[in-house]
DNA sequence: GGCGCGATGTTCAATCGAGGACACCTGGGC
DNA sequence: GCCCAGGTGTCCTCGATTGAACATCGCGCC
């Protein structure tokens, strides 16, 4: 009947942040005296998964994070990719206890665990610290708005384009070049949500079309690349 | 080059609500102390468009508010359907002056509208006010979150079964089946992001094999659709 | 009753994107 | 140097969706 046949695919969203709050840098969360709570991992470490019973919220002091989604059938998409001066695991704050997407370090990464209880204290203590708090869940809404109505509005290969300005951008000035670690096509595709051959297709015009450089590590040209997302359609 | 050459489409995304933080009536913002802020606007009256300049947080006390984005090709997509107990507008506070979005009355609704100043003060002097304030993003987040996975994961048959869904819980409680006031398809097809030709497609189907029923307004047995949701691939 | 109009059924060709399959590189171990 | 594993460059097919057009329908209004 309603059985729409679909098999693995990796899928997925976002990617860096555009604009954020300033980042206070004199936050209470980053002064030394909660470095009991100071947890570390490696890159490629997992600080918690889809499922777990989890009731801590973590601030990312150093590092990226990146949270992701697995569909029953195994597809995975990256929901967001967070770095120093966001917090992260807040669901358990409101209803849910069970965590539904996976954390994972993206780069060595150093992370405040706060458990629940802490972090509602904190929030009620300190007024920085909901300001704060507030300010980085409006910052969070705005992106996923706009990551769902990219999704809504625009075909993969702008998606693409746009994911790779955000990465470029990534918690960095907004040079009109930019050379960002390198991060594989199947990755992208998840961040993008549509199929790695989809992503490499793309990937090889925008180098062609002198957009991107594949020279070590990724460069992109901001300015070039903007055009894609300004062209004919668009958001 | 890189056009993909696209023609108006009405597309959008989500629909009402999953599961809400419980509303506190007696929350501050439903003190008639405060009716000189209250707004009232008729079924389809705009509260405020996608480019305005906006400065202030609305707080629904009664009704239905419906938030939508248009692409630069006229595309349409609704972002979200609050309810009584939901602020919007919220945007302000963080960043950016001018609105993303535009709100709409969905039903003839009674909103609280509170200037970004005094807004921040009430975050500021009372307590259950951020708490709540708080709460809502979270639960917003969620929601936007879920939505986005949705549109990664799931086909646009299944993404019409739970927006049909969100719509009959709308509110209320968990009834099996559940009449709704009627939406149009063409709204459907914006809430779900595709096009009204598909929309009317899957409904037909759904009405052929009993989900649903066009009995004046449109009945909605939760308890047949949400199979759709489980069946073969999914969310 | 007749007209207009917005919402609904229905169809259809054209296209986009998913999914897979392969061969090819390249950097590391060993 | 050899072999492996993961990441890439390409291709090709098939099914899902789109975008348009058209015939109906239901209703309110004149």
């Amino acid at each position: 009947m309603a059985s729409t046949p679909r098999s693995p695919r990796k899928n997925a969203v976002s990617a860096a942040r555009p604009d954020k709050v300033p980042f206070d840098a004199d936050l209470f969360l980053d002064n030394p005296a909660l470095s009991k709570h100071v947890v570390e991992f490696e890159r490629g470490e997992q600080i918690f998964s889809q499922g777990d019973a989890g009731d801590s919220v973590y601030y990312i002091r150093k590092g990226a994070v990146k949270l992701s989604v697995v569909s029953k059938q195994g597809r995975e998409a990256v929901v967001a990719i967070l770095e120093p001066g966001d917090f992260f695991g807040e669901g358990c704050l409101a209803a849910q206890s069970l965590r539904l997407s996976s954390a994972t370090a993206v780069t060595a990464a150093s992370v405040l665990r706060l458990e629940k209880a802490r972090m509602v204290r904190l929030l009620r203590s300190r007024r920085a610290m909901s300001e704060r708090f507030i300010a980085h869940l409006l910052t969070r809404n705005m992106r996923i708005e706009e990551d769902l109505v990219d999704h809504l509005f625009n075909p993969s290969e702008r998606r693409l384009a746009r994911a790779l300005l955000l990465l470029a951008r990534y918690g960095a000035p907004e040079d009109p070049v930019r050379t960002v670690p390198r991060v594989s096509q199947e990755v992208l595709a998840q961040m993008v949500g549509t199929t790695r051959s989809r992503v490499n297709f793309f990937m090889k015009k925008f180098e062609r079309l002198g957009f991107i450089d594949y020279k070590d590590g990724l460069t992109i040209r901001g300015g070039l690349l903007t055009v894609v997302l300004h062209e004919p359609d668009a958001d």
